[in-house]
DNA sequence: GGCTGTTTATGGGACT
DNA sequence: AGTCCCATAAACAGCC
């Protein structure tokens, strides 16, 4: 259960002995998986060839890329970039990997693209950057909760849905977004968006997103669907890619559950210098994957 | 031709 | 058993 060398520092030689601590038995269950039946591609099956896959991560694209992206100092990343940052955590063959990362970003509304230089936007050659917005609950609690520390917008967002569902009572103080206190008997937030609810079960989450102000959201829910209930879905885009058209462009995604983001207020400004601004703490004792 | 980004198809695990 | 979601493979388009 040896990890693989490390080569980008302590910060993410301490990150990646995290993710193999809390890894251990899905780490193992990988290597077996690979030694057991998914090394070869194709393995014939009563007759009929069928494609056997390699698993290449232990962890998921979604919440690797993510932290790849947020760990660095402006907050984005280009591809090149980022497959060079999560070379320590992803074993197997490049083009493979190169080709699901590839796929991850530009299916995932989570992630969405600013170009290197906005006065001459190139569709090859773009920042990749998270969008908190495209975060669903959901994915939340499957690729980010372990994360929050370097996710504070979301905190901020979850607590500003929960005012605006009900507004009449005065807004609760913000909870501090980069601390997680055990103390959970006073100053906690206990909306239906609130941290806890969000990390609830799934049975948990399907009722919230039940909720009437999700409709537009779940208009579609599989990505296979007719390309033309695309425009039915409601769009999102971040403020973020103000002078890019390119993120503008890009093909709208449905997605299993609601985005953060559409249900703002009007007055509620989407800053990302204050969503994703703050320093990288990452403190181990929040850190199980 | 290589790189980057998009889309589709499908295997398979987790969940209900 | 059905559904959802993620990972993987592959084909394709557009740019340099």
């Amino acid at each position: 259960k040896k990890p693989p060398q490390l080569h980008h520092g302590y910060k993410w030689g301490l990150i990646f002995s995290v993710f193999s601590l809390s890894l251990d038995q899905e780490l193992i269950m990988t290597n077996n998986r690979v030694k057991g039946g998914f090394s070869g591609l194709l393995a014939e099956s009563s007759g009929v060839p069928r494609r056997r896959y390699k698993r290449y991560t232990t962890g998921t694209y979604i919440g690797l890329i993510a932290y790849a992206i947020q760990d660095s100092p402006d907050k984005m990343l280009t591809f090149k970039q980022i497959m060079k940052k999560l070379e320590p955590f992803v074993l197997g063959d490049k083009k493979g990997i190169e080709n699901n990362i590839r796929v991850c970003l530009s299916s995932n509304r989570c992630f969405v693209k600013v170009p290197v230089d906005p006065d001459y936007p190139n569709p090859k050659k773009n920042f990749w950057k998270v969008d908190e917005n495209g975060i669903t609950p959901k994915m939340f609690r499957r690729h980010f909760k372990y994360l929050i520390n370097i996710f504070p917008g979301l905190s901020i967002q979850t607590q500003q849905v929960d005012e605006c569902e009900d507004n009449s009572y005065a807004p609760e103080p913000l909870i501090p977004v980069c601390k997680v206190t055990e103390n959970k008997s006073e100053g906690k937030f206990t909306g239906p968006f609130s941290i806890e609810s969000l990390l609830k079960s799934d049975r948990e989450v399907k009722r919230l997103e039940e909720h009437p102000h999700y409709t537009d959201a779940q208009l579609g829910t599989s990505k296979r669907k007719n390309v033309y209930e695309y425009e039915a879905v409601k769009c999102y885009y971040p403020v973020s890619a103000v002078g890019s058209e390119l993120a503008s462009a890009k093909r709208p995604r449905l997605s299993s559950g609601p985005q953060f983001g559409q249900f703002l207020p009007p007055h509620v400004t989407y800053d990302h210098h204050v969503l994703f601004s703050s320093p990288l703490m990452y403190d181990i004792r929040y850190a199980r994957w």
